[in-house]
DNA sequence: ATTGTATGCGAGCGATGACTCGTGTCAGCA
DNA sequence: TGCTGACACGAGTCATCGCTCGCATACAAT
């Protein structure tokens, strides 16, 4: 039964319930994560819950979709500053600031890059991907002349797609390899894909 | 209870689950695997099944390691087979290899990939990369003077993460790139990374 | 044949967890 | 103050499933 809050109370109890479920999967992981758990958490009853929320999986989703919204913004905002520079010094503050985003949240990321199977948030993180290489892509196709014959969009794929893991699985496998370095190679990645 | 099979008809048993674990996976997807399921399919009672397996975590973990060895002496054959050539004489028919092994095998990989958490088999994952890291970071440090300051195993980590990440979406995804284009773009990827 | 052991069976136990529903409470209004 | 509908509660229902256990059967050795 999926209502829509008429009530100042009941909206903060939407908020008290995404609250808990963002604790719980940090906290206790996504397999233990069980709607009666959720509502514990947020100290409401699971009848309660279900006033908001249609299942299960809709927790989860309302959850996920705040966490990608921050996500979406900061990036998009930092990509939208940097889109007339050339080169190198628009690639490496984005690159430093996806990095700063993700490593703020390390735990949640951690919950939904390798805990929650990724069909489950597929539609919304295709989403996120293809605005980003819609941005990319624009910013591609306004200097075509560095690209040769390869295609803006497939370039946007590409970079997009590959930035956005090597970047995730850094700050989740921290592998021995110091950060200032990553970025270089990143930056080296890009400068190399997309001559100039 | 792990019994080492001592009879042959056992033998075919175990085969017979994994098999049976395999198309139920495919057939059915990663949430509606139950161990019932698959004894039933493979025609053998859940109890018969704890025999071999401990639980059922084994279970799809036996499925999923008969897939990537199989993966995994592809790719590292057709690797070994180029190591000692050099550029894109090498990488492209890499990457040949690794679209044709993980086309062969779609459906199944998309339940790897996005139907089981990561995290489940990240042992097994990770395993394999790290092998074919050690393969390439080896490739790279015998032709050092390439990479000016980069580190040979830096650079290993990065190029075989993303490609294997750009062809694991490639096949999943199905984008509207053309197979040649998308190829040709990984071999400019990685030479524009791997100057030569 | 007979006995011992490995193998196989499948009904059912025990636990879990998504979700419901009957009951109660609170806020606002006349 | 009494009424009304939105809101909240939480014990309980119902179905699912991982897994077990007591028994049956096939096989090998003697």
């Amino acid at each position: 039964m999926k209502k829509i809050p008429q009530q100042e109370r009941s909206r903060q109890m939407v908020g008290r319930i995404i609250e808990a479920g963002h604790a719980v999967l940090v906290r206790d992981g996504y397999d233990a994560l069980s709607t009666n758990r959720v509502a514990a958490e947020a100290g409401v009853s699971p009848g309660s819950l279900y006033q908001y929320f249609p299942n299960k999986e809709a927790v989860i989703e309302a959850v996920v979709e705040r966490y990608s919204d921050v996500l979406a913004e900061r990036i998009t905002a930092s990509l939208a500053d940097r889109i007339d520079d050339a080169g190198p010094a628009m690639v490496r503050p984005t690159i430093e600031a996806l990095l700063d985003a993700l490593e703020e949240n390390a735990e949640f990321l951690r919950v939904i890059a390798d805990e929650i199977p990724r069909a489950e948030n597929s539609s919304r993180t295709e989403a996120l991907e293809q605005r980003i290489v819609g941005l990319v892509g624009a910013y591609l196709a306004a200097r075509r002349a560095d690209l040769g014959d390869t295609r803006p969009s497939t370039a946007a794929w590409v970079m997009v797609r590959a930035i956005e893991h090597l970047t995730v699985r850094y700050v989740l496998e921290h592998p021995t390899i110091p950060r200032e370095e990553f970025v270089s190679e990143l930056v080296r990645l890009v400068a190399g894909y997309l001559p100039d």
